[in-house]
RNA sequence: CGGGGCGUCGUAUAUUGGUAGUACGCCUGUUUUGGGAACAGGUAGGCCGAGUUCGAUUCUCGGCGCCCCGACCA
């Protein structure tokens, strides 16, 4: 893509009033536009990088045998007062609802589970086709007591959502297992190797603990308590122990850190089923409710979170799975015409090249590539093609490289 | 929701109870291209409302908005 028509507005200057590194770098980096407070528009740069994301997540949730929809936003009351959750005061707290002019009543998604249990229960469910695995990207919206921290916390924001329906407890276990393997393989993918899996209070509809992916930040919201021998770990409303007691599970030490939640877990048995009067016909002929699981990770926070844990003191630093673009060219002086018949090669060949082609100074577009912050630098100027070549430095470190024209296929190829 | 801070061109800031200035951006022109270029000309601003005052961007009150701390976070 070229830089010219990407609408990629970079700022000089950080943002007045934001102190998070994610909303300064992203703000900046013009990633994100904001709104209002916890309201963000993913302006070219940053949906690219929100569809990387994405893709990895999808690719996982597929892997495990769920398929992908799409439910809407608006819902009416009805069938948030079939669980009891409308008037819930917990509920009321953060779920936007307001009667339309016709005096109807709606309310705006924060989660999805009643949604999802009408949709399957307009079916003969039987035995034979459960489980039933079903997953959304979609926007939830929370009215947050206080949004902050960039995308750490809105009220309007991106959730992956999966909600599996099995016949049996165990069957539910089983799953909610495999979706844990899936997520920290996810969260892997995306560049974060060190999301902790913790044991959090399951609340009141909940049977047994749920569980909550972290990660350890200096930005977190939460306290966790972990062992940093093994992976026994558990949040701040469940631990009981001192800080220093052992690990309960290998005897361990156990440390404290604030962390950030990217993503959760939850198995909710049969209470919504019983409550929305759903019921499969086992194969014993009797009708019993179908269990229930439920499980998110917090997609537009993911970004905010990479943006945390990836820059320096120039910019974001994106790791290649999830970078807007695998490769920055820049060509510096006038070489807009090799630099063309370069960008359309690498095109050609899919790979994802942002090609800054404006008449601007060096000094300008290399400090828009340190802050934008995309893996691999390529510099095309007449010091290089004096020498047939390229230069290529990857985003954080000081080496350069000088590859001949005839050799960056080669060079691509060694990058995968 | 409690507490604190802050609202001035697109961005970042300065000053002032009496003509609102600077830098960057943006526009025009010329020269420039290896770390946020040079020169010349131009563009654009006091969050909203009320009050005090001859006069308010400045002082007072109210509202709205943003940031931070806390509470909250199925």
């Amino acid at each position: 893509m070229k830089y010219s028509q990407s609408f990629i507005n970079t700022r000089r200057d950080d943002p007045k009033d934001e102190t998070a590194t994610n909303a300064r770098l992203l703000l900046r980096g013009g990633f994100i536009d904001k709104l209002m407070a916890g309201s963000f528009t993913f302006l070219p740069l940053g949906w690219r990088v929100y569809q990387k994301i994405e893709q990895i997540v999808r690719e996982e949730m597929n892997a495990i045998g769920s398929a992908e929809i799409l439910m809407p936003l608006l819902h009416p009351k009805d069938v948030w007062n079939e669980t009891g959750r409308w008037a819930d005061p917990n509920v009321k707290q953060i779920m936007y609802q307001f009667k339309s002019v016709d005096e109807k009543e709606y309310g705006l998604s924060f989660t999805h589970e009643e949604i999802f249990l009408d949709v399957i229960r307009k079916n003969s469910l039987s035995y034979k086709n459960l489980p039933i695995k079903l997953y959304h990207f979609s926007t939830k919206f929370r009215n947050e007591a206080r949004a902050k921290s960039g995308l750490l916390r809105g009220r309007e924001f991106i959730m992956k959502d999966l909600y599996s329906m099995h016949t049996t407890q165990e069957d539910l276990d089983k799953f909610y297992w495999e979706v844990k393997d899936a997520y920290l393989r996810a969260f892997n993918r995306v560049g974060l190797k060190d999301v902790k899996v913790v044991e959090a209070s399951g609340g009141v509809f909940t049977s047994g603990h749920t569980h909550e992916f972290q990660l350890v930040s200096p930005v977190g919201e939460d306290n966790i308590y972990f062992c940093n021998k093994c992976d026994w770990a558990q949040n701040k409303e469940i631990y009981t122990h001192k800080i220093g007691d052992p690990c309960p599970k290998c005897g361990g030490q156990v440390e404290e850190a604030s962390s950030i939640e990217v993503g959760n877990i939850f198995r909710f048995g049969t209470v919504y089923s019983e409550k929305m009067g759903i019921n499969f016909k086992d194969s014993d002929g009797k009708d019993k409710p179908p269990y229930l699981g439920s499980y998110g990770i917090g997609m537009s926070r993911l970004i905010g979170v990479l943006a945390e844990v990836f820059n320096d003191d120039v910019g974001i630093k994106w790791p290649k799975s999830v970078a807007p673009f695998l490769i920055h060219l820049v060509s510096l002086g006038n070489t807009k015409t090799e630099a063309e018949k370069l960008y359309r090669t690498l095109a050609e060949k899919s790979v994802d090249v942002l090609w800054d082609d404006r008449e601007e100074s060096a000094g300008v577009k290399l400090s828009d590539a340190d802050l934008i912050g995309i893996p691999y630098r390529i510099i095309v100027s007449d010091k290089t093609l004096a020498q047939e070549s390229v230069e290529i430095k990857e985003r954080g470190s000081d080496k350069v490289e000088m590859v001949k024209l005839g050799e960056l296929s080669s060079w691509l190829e060694k990058l995968e």
